[in-house]
DNA sequence: GTCTATAAAAAGATAGAC
DNA sequence: GTCTATCTTTTTATAGAC
């Protein structure tokens, strides 16, 4: 219903005002973005933003929203039903190994967020805690019962996810020296109860 | 020499305003931050604090100078004599966990260094490198020449600046939720070649 | 839907008085 | 040394024309 021309052309200004704004934020961070130079990545005009974003923080917040359906989320929802989840995770790294901006736009916006009153401080607390329960429930079951070296699964759950953000810090800082995807498989194998040294 | 009262009140007052300084970007960033806050902290006009520190870029750069004669960079310093440089580190943790604002500033700086043009960048580029290679060494004569788990000494130090990025990262979202010292103790243990399980 | 015009506020920095 | 005054630029947001 209602597929006129003018809706799928609102629609894909939508999504390309919001791809453009994810690559402003990555460049300046929220507080350093502003409408204007979004504005200009798809060729209008501040105003022609604010039309479909009525203020900044609401286009943060949809961009957060759009990328919800990518990342992480997605992959713990969906391999919930896979044996190799945690092969899974060397994937999503692997992949974001060739993403620099969204890894750089997450890392920031992330960090930021712990800042007073920033728009995006609620989203980051639900996701960080969120991940945490997917992940712990993700090792209890990739793991088994038997927490090795005596560290919880919940808390080789909080690691990993320090471990993912950390890397990515320095990954951007340092992109030629910090191998992403092999220092996670490095990590994912210290928490591994018994990995016979391949 | 020239130790006239208006020296001493002089260098007082740099210190004061670095401290606040400090505070202001751990509360809103660089970007976020402005010098006349800075200022009101201090009981000055926004003028009073540009005599002390000609412009903003300035004004971080002195901050973070002045934080290089606190952390992890003199423990790793000091700790080069120490035998029981990692428990250090621990320690170095458990204080950090007093003191949520200078993490806080940091992590936000850090994190925001990776965007365009930022003034701190290469000063956290050429940190994380320094701290990359220390930690190695220290891990090298901590740990000894057998990596476990087929994990370099190298990989590991990455793995473990990493780990304390990120955890103070989610601690700062959720502090009750994120137990640091407790969770490097667990990724110590992990790196260890044989910790008997306790 | 998209633009021009413009208001209104903020922020960095300079000039100069005291 | 510290302040008031001011300039200049930037940025968000509103109003209204086309």
């Amino acid at each position: 219903m209602r597929r006129t021309p003018g809706r799928a052309g609102h629609e894909g200004r939508r999504r390309a005002i919001l791809e453009a704004a994810l690559e402003v934020f990555a460049e300046r961070g929220y507080q350093g973005a502003t409408i204007a130079i979004v504005a200009d990545r798809v060729g209008l005009s501040q105003q022609g933003v604010l039309h479909y974003f009525p203020n900044k923080q609401t286009l943060l917040a949809n961009v957060l929203a759009l990328r919800d359906q990518n990342d992480l989320d997605v992959l713990l929802a969906t391999a919930q039903g896979h044996a190799t989840t945690l092969d899974f995770l060397a994937e999503l790294v692997e992949r974001n190994a060739e993403r620099p901006g969204i890894v750089q736009s997450f890392t920031v916006l992330a960090a930021e967020s712990v800042t007073e009153d920033h728009p995006a401080r609620d989203y980051f607390v639900d996701r960080y805690a969120q991940a945490r329960e997917r992940l712990t429930a993700l090792l209890e079951r990739d793991l088994g019962g038997d927490p090795p070296h005596g560290v919880s699964h919940r808390d080789a759950a909080v690691l990993l996810i320090a471990v993912l953000d950390g890397l990515q810090q320095q990954w951007l800082l340092a992109p030629d020296e910090v191998d992403m995807p092999a220092l996670l498989r490095d990590f994912l194998q210290l928490i591994r109860p018994d990995s016979d040294a391949r």
